[in-house]
DNA sequence: AAGGCGTCCAACCGCATGATA
DNA sequence: TTATCATGCGGTTGGACGCCT
């Protein structure tokens, strides 16, 4: 499309602006409204001064009155725009200051892409500067394979969680859940408490991962391509729309993380689970333990269907999430999970991360930002993995390391191709989550071998000198850290990792052995997959994590 | 100098919501 | 209750521009 210029058409234009019908000059695409053909593309000096004129006179609003009074063919929705952006007074222009980067990024992990909401938080930027912004961010930081939160962002948020967590806010939720008619079963949670009397594991279990899963897992249907229309949640919900973040007060409250609950909850457009099934663990003790009875492919994560980059169907549409620190109340998780550290953020956020505030996170609809980064941070690692572990999965010698190399190939070339998106970014998410995150290498299967992602050879990342700090710092971190944030199963349920974990110190059992037992557990999930006995639907990356689980079960009972 | 390529950003488009007739 | 309109929001597009080869 060519553009008229600025001088033809201010000339055109200050001739006459009133309520003569402007004969498209051929230069500008135009759409036809009541007879009159309005202009399209960039706008004019001139007619930015129609406009700015019109609203002194009339004030903002009623914008379809612009083109009707004062001779701008331009489509109210237009001038709207152009006043918005570009015209009304205050308007800030010029780069993003580096406190605005900051407090976007910091909006950003609390919101996800709610770019109006966040321009609310910005006087004089307009939600389409700070959209525009944060993509050309995203897509450098994507090429870059970085992380797009900074450390100490996820602190700011994880505190600002718990300030709201504390304020409450429960009751909407249930509120929400029953207005869409999500029920979960008792008998899934009955299952649930029984199996905590009968796994010594499971009675640790903190309430706050079952219910936070089962809000934010349950929120989370923008991320699942199987989503059934049914379970339609509009687009967005206003600020009317109570929020939905917790399932229910008959397990546990669970305040709406962060603000964006209250108007976001459609963002956490809840998936139905119904017609999933658990396909791939045969132990009924581990399906029993999957959270709130949630069949296992139900999260994005945990199943391969899930692709950020291809449309959902329905209204669940790849709406990103907001970061969500989950419930963190230190009580709940016992002696073994502590509140996340600082130096727990930086991990979590280098690498996909384990915590039960990870699995909550992976799960939230409103993590936008903590997906975002693993799905950016996997592109780029799993690539690298890629071209580097060819001669991996062709090995038939496995050792631990190959084991996780191969399974997160095989996680890529079975699960992501049965859904038809090879390139799916969760696709690569999962695999570089594995790619990176998987510590039991072939050189020590002690967890305390454990390298920091950032360490892996695989990644030929640039990293940022902040950036690389943080990388660098974890290396100091202790086992149950590197435990937390290396796991590659445990960014889903290392809630339960970390406690079986600690159950096991308790009972005395190396965690060497414990990393064994995983280690062939993970093998066990590879072969499966690889032999493909497993269900083309709805299971993934969380596998190893629920199967982990029985597993470390047995350690305990040895 | 010219072409390719990537980035930035203004603007458009489709959809959802709320108000009102 | 339904239809229509106005407005707002988020995703996407496409042109301008700069850099590199």
């Amino acid at each position: 499309m060519s553009h008229m210029t600025n001088e033809s058409e201010d000339e055109m234009l200050s001739k006459d602006h009133t309520d003569s019908p402007m004969i498209d000059d051929g230069n500008v695409g135009g759409s036809a409204s009541r007879g009159i053909v309005l202009k399209k593309g960039p706008w004019t000096s001139a007619e930015d001064a129609i406009l700015v004129d019109y609203v002194k006179k009339h004030g903002e609003g009623n914008w379809n009155a612009v083109q009707k009074h004062s001779g701008l063919f331009r489509c109210g929705k237009s001038c709207r725009l152009r006043w918005a952006n570009h015209l009304r007074p205050n308007l800030k222009k010029g780069a993003f200051t580096a406190e605005e980067e900051r407090l976007i990024i910091e909006l950003h992990a609390k919101m996800g892409n709610k770019w109006a909401r966040m321009a609310a938080h910005l006087p004089g930027r307009t939600d389409n500067e700070i959209k525009n912004y944060w993509n050309t961010r995203i897509k450098r930081r994507q090429r870059a394979g970085l992380p797009l939160y900074p450390p100490e962002v996820c602190l700011q948020a994880l505190q600002e969680n718990q300030q709201n967590q504390n304020a409450g806010g429960d009751h909407a939720h249930h509120d929400q859940l029953q207005t869409n008619s999500y029920e979960i079963p008792d008998v899934t949670f009955d299952s649930l408490k029984a199996n905590q009397g009968f796994l010594p594991y499971v009675q640790e279990l903190p309430d706050i991962s079952v219910s936070s899963m089962l809000m934010k897992g349950f929120g989370s249907s923008q991320y699942y391509s199987f989503v059934p229309s049914t379970a339609h949640c509009p687009k967005r919900l206003r600020e009317s729309v109570a929020p939905l973040s917790g399932y229910d007060g008959s397990l546990r409250n669970e305040p709406p993380p962060f603000d964006q609950t209250q108007d976001d909850s459609c963002d956490n457009k809840m998936s139905e689970p119904s017609g999933l099934s658990f396909l791939y663990d045969p132990d009924p003790i581990t399906r029993n333990l999957l959270p709130f009875g949630l069949n296992q492919g139900s999260h994005p994560l945990l199943n391969g269907n899930f692709s950020a980059s291809k449309p959902t169907s329905g209204a669940a549409k790849s709406e990103l999430p907001s970061l969500q620190y989950p419930e963190t109340d230190s009580g709940s998780w016992g002696s073994s999970s502590p509140l996340p550290l600082l130096e727990s953020v930086d991990a979590f956020i280098q690498s996909p991360q384990p915590s039960g505030t990870l699995q909550s996170d992976c799960l939230s609809p409103q993590n936008s930002g903590l997906l975002d980064a693993l799905i950016h941070e996997a592109n780029t690692l799993s690539s690298a993995k890629n071209q580097s572990s060819d001669k991996s999965s062709s090995s038939s010698t496995v050792t631990p390391g190959d084991i996780t190399d191969s399974y997160t190939q095989n996680m890529c070339e079975t699960k992501w191709e049965d859904c038809g998106d090879p390139i799916s970014p969760l696709g690569n998410c999962a695999a570089s989550i594995f790619s990176e995150c998987t510590p039991i290498s072939a050189s020590g299967s002690s967890l305390a071998d454990i390298q920091p992602a950032a360490t892996f050879p695989v990644s030929n990342v640039k990293l940022e000198p902040a950036e690389l700090a943080w990388t660098l710092d974890r290396e100091n971190r202790e086992i149950s850290t590197q435990l937390d944030f290396s796991r590659p199963d445990a960014l889903l349920g290392s809630c339960w990792f970390d406690q079986s974990v600690a159950y096991a110190k308790d009972q005395g059992i190396t965690t060497d052995a414990i990393a064994v037992l995983l280690v062939d557990d993970l093998g066990s999930d590879h072969n499966q997959m690889a032999a493909g006995t497993t269900s083309s639907q709805g299971w993934g990356l969380g596998s190893c994590a629920w199967n982990n689980m029985p597993a470390v079960c047995q350690i305990s009972e040895l």
